[in-house]
RNA sequence: GCCCGAAUGGCGGAAUUGGUAGACGCGCACGACUCAAAAUCGUGUUCCUUCGGGAGUGAGAGUUCGAUUCUCUCUUCGGGCACCA
């Protein structure tokens, strides 16, 4: 026999494996039968492979090559992510271009990955970088921007200085770039963003139909941030504005600023407002303000700041706008307004009402600058009556003798203290709650009694509660205003609540914190007692006070009652924010994806256009046999309303039996001449009114959902089967016999933009053939596709209608235009100066701008920005699965075949940047059609991180880092394999240990050397045999979980348990090579090939295990005395409780400790323990 | 500051629904083989011990016949978010 040789072993498998094809992608796949496995996308980086890279793709590998045994269907790729920053600045280092270094660590790379010996396809290898990819890519772009989801803005953004480009939020990691470690700026520039809040819901909702580590959800919920409140709307005056101005409401109110909270129910202790200083109210109110010069001064400074900065000073600044005050609409109280940097104008409306008895940050302003403070929640309630035995409700205290006394609740029974049993302190409740009462003007927690300074409410059921605050501070209300604090140790809580006055002012002087303001006010110790958290106050509910009709609702009632008051009074309505932004997707940087879009310098189509930020008009056109409250008119209306846009939606002449001349007609009364700036939407039939009305004037915008096509076939073609007489006949009268009769020509000439929604399972517009003649007349319109909207009809839930909106209210930019799909790839040009300047690259090349005005008109250009490599690895998992498609990302057949994937291992930094972006990409696909799914990663998984020898991260740094290669070249792949699963749970961080991969070789070798003990005819061991079956159904189990250290720790005793035969049987040999194969898959082909088989071990079927032969006859068995093992007993495996019971009492142990006692009980687990109890 | 997660021998880590804690590997010690070393094979290896036992899964309590596992409090370490209204 030879000596175990990995080196050449593993290069002969890996030769066969690639010549004979073996890991090829299955063809007879079905849903039940197909296994997608995903590695994540690598940058090859200059350095090779890296421990956690191998770590990734063993681990893959060998839960693919363990599922292809068990007889999945499996597809397992591999590809790298080769655009983006690193390649970049490395090329600018050595100024080498990157296409060239790419091609070089891509060589490299792949090969060190084969070298491991995975089983991949690689016929289905993608790279991010080649054209054939980033076309599609681009593709992508596209489809987000026809659907609005792609959009072009100025605002501020994360500058990096240093890589002269801008950031994704999730790129910004404590302030600074990812990359480079260079504090991040903000910055005033356009950029291209992808709108994925709109999909803030779905994403959220999403969450609750996969299989992921509970952390990564959570951290993707909490990066979603969703927060439920309401918008609250602040009128704003001038100072010295009459009272009797105010009062006349006035529906045009210009300054009106609006806020965001969650919590509505403390509207009556708002105070004050504070603005961000960035935003837009602060240069609204502009005029008004006195104190300007302060105020552009503190502005001025705040833009100054980082947001590092402003992390790090937390302490409390800001000014306040002279001339100017805000009405709280709950009281019509005046209130100040400043602005501040704690509030940031990227979150909520900009604007906040601040609510410093509720809200530490308020809190802590409203201490530094003086401003009032209310209290509108009490603190406490919980049901005293419920709980523990230790639950106790303190209901106040008073001052008795000289003496401080604590009345509190215990279950039902009201006490006194000092001293006295229960009996002795029972009391007739109400008289002492009255006596209570009367002598300390406290009134208790009755919900709606409680006044304002009443304070103590220290009621809770939970002990940590109480003694928790008693730790803090015990405020008590004395006559005249006074207040005292009393410690509690958290010991001993009941210490300090006897004592008297001096004792309490020096416990309290002991414990001074800075929330604590005592005065001496000669006569007494006035302390003013601020607790300690308000936020504390914020986030637990109580009983509100000093509100008006809110007074006594709980926290909960009182939001819902104000919200409802606001909406009924027109000043406010319910809302829900999100924390998450939306993504930036544009780079001034030269190695990504050109965007495949079109510039030009004109901002308008046509003279007399112009396009504000919004439309001062809109018409909005009900469909055939509906009206002006049907759909969601309704709730256009009032949104725009709220807007302060005008609108109409006019009722339309004889719905039922609609002209087509008279519907022109009345919509036409409704225009005025200039309707430049005016925005029309329609709703099926008339459509075609509105873009008849676009033949001759000029609008902004034109929004048609579900559009009827313009021929008068549209009925017979298009429509659905069956309809009667009836209907041809109104659509005749409608149509009249015209017949392509629109000019569309004009009609594009004279709209800035049109918008058309389609429907996949509209009854009466079909989709696919409404598209297909929109896209020939109007080929710029933007065709949104929505899955499953019918008719756009109150039944399928489009009373609301938020994207249709959007669209209403977006910004017309005629100065940009997408390529059409048909011109992609736009490939990226070789010619370029890759230096970064802060502009992009691309604007230096030559060849780049070659051709465009002659092919789309004069004055337009390419965009010169290029994507963020996120949008490449948004949606390369579909790419694998049909990698040579030119025309599609993936085809139709291929994307029901093997998605969603089954099986997805990733690292957890990823978790709110691409694993957001990818199942963003999957929801919009979803919503457009393409696919039949919304979430891309059924199953995921993350690595932990493999550190260093010392337990440091591996860096150059320390010297500490392991190169996978150099352990393949000693030790062999298969040895590094199952070193780096055998070092510890997958997901965990684990250091890396030389002996450890010394001890894995030992292991292979011993299996290797067993061959010399191998016999065709020894004896069965029925003891090794039973072991072996344990083995493989411990193995297969743990491996259908990843725990892959535990079934390696498995095959190790069965190899432990091999070496002590003399010979070992030749099939339970081949059962372990088989274990063995996922994980060491070269040494099992090879000693597979010498046991005499043919084909690929590879291929062999998962060794099943006999249920029979998991039991043996006997067990051994735990006896206990008290709790203690104090004897093992050998058990047949059919004996009754009885024998096992006298054969544990006949244990000379057993009697020992028994010492004469008779049992006075027998726990019997059977097969398990056995207990006497004495 | 807020929110998660973790803590087990000298080390990495096992332990099913609460049922003989320390599987497996490393390291260490001893033995066999060898002139010797390495490699290999074998034995032992939680700690204390007066060799009867005793203690023991970060600390302290609780529930239980029985707790690494469940509950509460605390400590330490790791991670995430961070003026998000």
């Amino acid at each position: 026999m030879e000596n175990y040789n990995p080196k050449l072993i593993e290069a002969k498998w890996q030769k066969h494996w690639e010549e004979h094809k073996t890991f090829a992608t299955p063809e007879d796949v079905t849903p039940e039968n197909k296994c997608y496995i995903l590695p994540q996308l690598p940058y090859p980086s200059g350095s090779g492979l890296h421990v956690g890279h191998a770590e990734v793709y063993t681990a893959c590998d060998i839960y693919a090559r363990y599922q292809r045994m068990k007889g999945k269907k499996v597809l397992q790729v591999f590809g790298l992510d080769s655009f983006g920053l690193p390649a970049e600045n490395y090329a600018i280092k050595t100024n080498v271009h990157p296409q060239e270094t790419i091609d070089k660590t891509t060589e490299n790379f792949v090969s060190q990955v084969k070298a491991l010996g995975v089983s991949v396809d690689w016929d289905r290898f993608v790279r991010s970088s080649d054209p054939g990819y980033y076309k599609f890519t681009q593709w992508f772009f596209l489809l987000m921007y026809e659907r609005g989801l792609a959009y072009r803005k100025k605002q501020a953004v994360n500058w990096c200085e240093s890589c002269k480009t801008v950031l994704a939020n999730a790129q910004v990691v404590d302030g600074h770039c990812e990359r480079c470690d260079t504090v991040v700026i903000q910055k005033e520039m356009e950029q291209w963003y992808l709108k994925i809040t709109d999909y803030a819901d779905k994403l959220l909702e999403g969450l609750d139909r996969i299989d992921w580590p509970a952390e990564t959800i959570k951290r993707q919920k909490d990066w979603i941030g969703r927060s439920e409140g309401a918008l609250i709307q602040f009128n704003v005056y001038e100072v010295g504005e009459s009272a009797d101005i105010r009062n006349t409401k006035s529906t045009k109110l210009r300054n009106v600023i609006e806020v965001f909270t969650t919590r509505p129910d403390t509207l009556f202790g708002a105070t004050y407002m504070v603005l961000a200083p960035e935003g837009q109210y602060v240069q609204d109110l502009k005029d008004n303000i006195t104190n300007w010069d302060e105020v552009e001064k503190y502005i001025e400074e705040t833009s100054k700041k980082t947001d590092l900065d402003r992390q790090i000073e937390k302490d409390k600044t800001g000014v306040e706008l002279k001339g100017v005050k805000a009405v709280n609409p709950a009281n019509d109280e005046e209130i100040p307004i400043w602005i501040a940097d704690y509030v940031i104008a990227t979150y909520g409306t900009g604007a906040i009402m601040a609510v410093p008895a509720h809200d530490e940050r308020d809190f802590e302003f409203a201490k530094k600058f003086g401003l009032p403070i209310r209290e509108v929640v009490a603190k406490d309630i919980g049901d005293p009556l419920e709980g523990e035995e230790k639950s106790v409700g303190v209901y106040g205290l008073l001052e008795r003798d000289g003496k401080v006394l604590v009345m509190y609740e215990k279950k039902n029974d009201l006490y006194r203290l000092p001293g006295g049993t229960q009996e002795e302190n029972e009391t007739d409740y109400e008289t002492l709650k009255r006596e209570f009462a009367e002598e300390t003007g406290y009134i208790n927690n009755m919900p709606g009694e409680c006044k304002g300074q009443v304070g103590v409410h220290f009621l809770t059921t939970k002990s940590k509660e109480l003694k928790h605050y008693i730790r803090k501070i015990f405020s008590v209300q004395l006559k005249n205003e006074e207040k005292v604090a009393l410690y509690g140790e958290d010991k001993d809580i009941y210490e300090y609540i006897w004592m008297t006055r001096e004792e309490a002012v020096s416990a309290f002087e002991r414990n001074k914190t800075s929330n604590v303001y005592p005065h001496d006010t000669g006569e007494g110790l006035l302390v003013k007692y601020y607790f300690d958290g308000y936020d504390e106050c914020v986030s637990e509910p109580g009983i509100t006070i000093n509100s008006d009709f809110l007074n006594g609702l709980t926290t909960e009632e009182a939001k819902t009652a104000i919200i409802d008051w606001l909406e009924k009074n027109g000043h406010g309505k319910r809302k829900v924010q999100y924390k998450l932004r939306d993504w930036s997707v544009s780079r001034q940087r030269f190695w990504g994806a050109p965007i495949p879009m079109l510039t030009s310098q004109k901002s308008i189509k046509s003279e007399s256009q112009k396009f504000d930020e919004l439309p001062d008009f809109v018409l909005n056109l009900h469909a055939w046999g509906s009206d002006p409250q049907s759909h969601f008119h309704p709730w256009i209306s009032k949104e725009l309303a709220e807007k302060h846009i005008v609108s109409i939606t006019p009722l339309l002449p004889h719905p039922e039996h609609p002209k087509f001349n008279d519907w022109l007609e009345a919509t036409q009364k409704e225009l005025s001449k200039d309707t430049t700036n005016t925005v029309v939407t329609a709703r099926s039939l008339s459509c075609w009114i509105a873009l008849a009305l676009a033949q001759t004037m000029e609008f902004r915008k034109l929004v048609l959902v579900a559009p009827s096509t313009p021929t008068k076939d549209w009925y017979i073609g298009f429509g659905r089967e069956g309809w009667g007489d009836a209907e041809k006949e109104i659509a005749l009268a409608f149509f009249g016999d015209k017949e392509d009769c629109l000019d569309f020509k004009k009609i594009r000439k004279n709209v800035g933009e049109i918008v058309i929604y389609l429907s996949t399972n509209d009854p009466y517009i079909p989709c696919d053939a409404t598209k297909k003649y929109f896209e020939k007349y109007i080929p710029e319109a933007r065709i949104i596709i929505e899955r499953d909207a019918g008719h756009f009809d109150i039944e399928h839930g489009y009373n609301i209608f938020s994207s249709f909106l959007d669209e209403i209210m977006r910004e017309v930019r005629p100065d940009l235009r997408p390529l059409p799909e048909s011109d992609l790839p736009v490939i990226l040009p070789d010619d370029v100066d890759f230096k970064p300047t802060g502009q992009s690259p691309l604007t230096y090349s030559p060849s780049f701008q070659d051709g465009v005005e002659e092919k789309y008109g004069k004055g337009w250009k390419r965009e010169v920005d290029t994507l963020d490599t996120f949008m490449c690895s948004s949606w390369y998992f579909f790419r694998y699965l049909d990698p040579h498609n030119e025309k599609e990302f993936a085809s139709p057949e291929a994307l029901k075949k093997w998605m969603p994937v089954d099986f997805y291992l990733g690292g957890p930094e990823h978790v709110n940047g691409h694993l957001l972006y990818a199942r963003f990409f999957t929801k919009v696909l979803y919503d457009a059609g393409y696919i039949d799914f919304d979430e891309p990663f059924t199953v995921h998984r993350h690595q932990g991180l493999i550190l260093g020898p010392d337990g440091r991260k591996m860096s150059k740094r320390w010297e500490n880092v392991i190169n996978p290669t150099d352990v393949v070249n000693e030790f062999g792949a298969d040895t590094m394999r199952m070193y780096e699963m055998f070092m510890g749970p997958m997901e965990e961080d684990k250091p890396w240990d030389e002996n450890g991969v010394k001890g894995i070789k030992r292991f292979l070798d011993r299996v290797w050397n067993l061959q010399d003990r191998l016999s065709d005819n020894a004896k069965l061991d029925l003891e090794l045999d039973r072991k072996l079956h344990h083995t493989i159904q411990k193995v297969g189990d743990d491996l259908s979980k990843l725990g892959f250290n535990t079934a390696i720790a498995k095959l190790m005793e069965l190899v432990n348990e091999f070496y002590k035969q003399e010979k070992v049987l030749l099939t339970s040999y081949q059962s372990l090579v088989t274990l063995l194969a996922p994980f060491a898959p070269h040494i099992s082909e090879e000693l597979w090939s010498i046991l005499g088989h043919k084909d690929s071990i590879s291929l062999e079927a998962w060794s099943a295990y006999d249920e029979d032969k998991l039991t043996g006859d006997k067990l051994s068995m735990a006896v206990q005395v008290n709790g203690k093992v104090r004897a093992s007993i050998v058990i047949s495996i059919d004996a009754t409780d009885d024998e096992v019971e006298s054969m544990a009492l006949a244990q000379p142990n057993v009697v020992k400790w028994l010492g004469g006692q008779e049992p006075k009980k027998v726990i019997y687990v059977k097969g398990r323990i056995l207990n006497i109890v004495v």
